[in-house]
DNA sequence: CCCGGCTCTTGGGCGC
DNA sequence: TGCGCCCAAGAGCCGG
């Protein structure tokens, strides 16, 4: 499940090893992976074809590849993974993956850029890049404008997020998961940090001093660089960077995935209940309910 | 504007 | 053995 750890690990690879490329030919195996992409496959072709990708960026869990392309420049081919994507770099004589969407041909044609994703939550599109107001020269593509800055962003704000937790009447981890207050944090950061900050998941935001909101976020940066560190979380083959490798974070998880076992702060049994109708893990000694 | 619920999607796992 | 159901999850969308 990429989140802004594993995507930035897949970012530094397409850095490595995609950028100054050029994408020569491509081929589309399924369609619904360019959903987001409105004017059709056949434009998404011929926008792509020829293009030179310059570099790799990323919002949040957002990562796109700013092109040279044949219509004009200012433009970026927008990747996200949703829950089951990947991008890899091979060599073309390797078997295609299962489950392959679309494939980036490179330059001579020795080295392809696959698409992979078994579930079709992520996608690929083409959209155009925008001038950013709080950063003279930065761009970023315009259909991910409402998406704010991340944690690990030298531009993030925390007096901003504070702000919103202030005004908003709703629970924290819904503002943990809401990637227009600050972007990259998903479900498994989110219980991850909620833990590390002892606060159960229903807490009011509003109720919560400057101190709490600090010591959340602050959670969250610290997981998900440590998470950085070991190449990420993977559970078993969907996350991967961009050589087909699985992070080593998972052994450091405290509570998600962890209903039933013993809290390595306090020894209690770690619980597991539906929130946003998707799972929360959490001690109920170190984070109680509100 | 804000809030919260619905939807899309595939395949692994489990109960009967 | 096989069928059917549940679950995993991000984020756009829409009704209240």
């Amino acid at each position: 499940m990429p989140e802004l750890p594993e995507v930035e690990v897949v970012r530094r690879g397409l850095q490595s090893s995609a950028v100054g490329r050029r994408i020569t030919d491509l081929e589309i195996l399924d369609a619904r992976t360019l959903r987001r992409h409105g004017q059709g496959p056949q434009d998404f072709i011929e926008q792509v074809t020829g293009a030179c990708i310059d570099s790799a960026q990323r919002r949040g869990k957002y990562l796109w590849l700013p092109m040279k392309t044949g219509s004009g420049e200012g433009t970026a081919m927008v990747v996200h993974l949703g829950m089951s994507g990947q991008m890899l770099v091979s060599r073309s004589d390797i078997p295609d993956q299962r489950h392959l969407r679309c494939r980036f041909v490179l330059d001579d044609g020795a080295d392809e850029l696959r698409f992979v994703d078994q579930r079709i939550f992520g996608g690929l599109y083409m959209d155009r890049l925008i001038a950013v107001d709080d950063a003279p020269g930065e761009t970023i593509p315009s259909t991910i404008v409402h998406i704010g800055r991340d944690p690990l962003d030298r531009l993030f704000s925390l007096d901003e997020v504070f702000a919103q937790t202030q005004r908003r009447r709703t629970e924290i981890k819904r503002i943990l998961l809401d990637q227009s207050v600050a972007a990259g944090i998903g479900n498994i950061y989110a219980d991850e940090a909620l833990w590390r900050a002892g606060l159960h998941f229903a807490t009011p935001v509003n109720s919560m001093s400057r101190d709490e909101v600090t010591a959340i976020y602050a959670a969250a940066h610290e997981v998900m660089t440590e998470a950085l560190d070991q190449g990420g979380t993977s559970f078993d083959s969907l996350y991967v960077n961009v050589n087909g490798e699985s992070g080593y974070f998972a052994r450091s998880l405290n509570v998600y995935g962890r209903a039933g076992e013993n809290c390595r702060r306090c020894n209690s049994t770690i619980v597991r209940s539906a929130f946003m109708n998707r799972s929360s893990h959490y001690c109920p000694v170190c984070q109680p309910i509100p």
